[in-house]
DNA sequence: GTCTATATAGCGATAGAC
DNA sequence: GTCTATCGCTATATAGAC
């Protein structure tokens, strides 16, 4: 949410700019100064957009909430059930090589903002509950009672193979990963 | 390794220390003189026994290593290659209330370090590859074809769930998904 | 050989200049 | 309203005391 004109853009460029250093080293090596660099903003000048560094963190987690919703909005428009879930692991396997490089955007995100005290501690929840209801809901639409434990069962198995993608730096293990998460989907159908 | 005598177990405290502040809070976070505090070591005296704090996260990590190999080897006790996969997966079953809180120790360290530039960027590789490739051999003893695909899948439905249940504070997240990939490995034997 | 006092540096945050 | 100079804190690391 723009505050106001003026900004010409800095505040989305700050937020664009943290995502990426956020993804590629972690919160905590991701200083202010790097941020507003790679913004092509005057350092120290981020605090008249962020009154503290939690508020700018505060601010990419939502940027991948709204993300996430465009997405899954989009994988709604697949004609099944079963279509959108597999979509929706798809959708890790189209940055296959970036999860490799530096982890899932969001899974790396969550495992250290767990670690946080105050209310960015929760944050990571907010994230990967939009997408783990979302996938529930789509597991009981193939009329399955169980669906919250594949829902996490879904979730675990593409977020464990994008933390052994990274660890070990093959994108391979997420493709490989993928086709078995594909099929397992479609014995559930 | 203990170097020598005189230690009176100080650089084991320190590990010990170590593990839990980093599976606690994290390898940033965690700051030596908090560590020296835990183990009851004078501040500032941690750089008598390593020479840097990437030496103690290295001590740590081949800390993570023989204790897998311990586990590794207690589970080849079992019977069956099915029964000693089983093991593993209930492995973190008996520290799901731990994993809830903070993690999977070894899970999230990997997430941490695999953003870390140096040798310690590797680390992660070192524990996890040891627990995957032990995995595999298993899948293999049970004569499947595609033991390294298996031995991924099962270990990313261990750390993906660690990961949610973690996320979610919600430690049944991990025994339901142990139900659910014991039922698997069943599946395959 | 064991430990402590201190140097150094870098970051987050603020007060105030333009 | 926009941005910069600077403060104060904290953490790693070292030099040297016991």
């Amino acid at each position: 949410m723009t505050d106001l004109v003026g900004d010409a853009g800095k505040r989305e460029r700050l937020i664009e700019s943290a995502k990426t250093l956020i993804h590629q080293q972690g919160v905590h090596p991701t200083t202010l100064a790097a941020v507003a660099t790679h913004a092509n903003v005057p350092p120290g000048n981020v605090y008249y957009y962020f009154k503290a560094k939690d508020d700018l963190v505060r601010a990419v987690v939502d940027d991948y909430i709204s993300q996430a919703n465009s997405i899954l909005a989009e994988l709604d428009r697949l004609g099944t059930p079963a279509s959108r879930l597999k979509g929706l692991t798809r959708t890790w396997l189209h940055v296959a090589d970036t999860v490799a490089d530096h982890g899932c955007p969001v899974g790396s995100l969550c495992a250290e903002l767990n670690k946080c005290d105050g209310p960015l501690g929760e944050a990571g929840a907010e994230i990967l509950g939009r997408v783990t209801d979302w996938a529930e809901a789509r597991f009981r639409q193939l009329g399955r009672r169980d669906a919250p434990d594949l829902a996490m069962a879904l979730m675990s198995g593409i977020q464990g193979s994008a933390l052994l993608a990274n660890t070990f730096r093959d994108a391979t293990i997420m493709t490989r990963q993928s086709r078995h998460l594909e099929k397992w989907i479609d014995s559930l159908a």
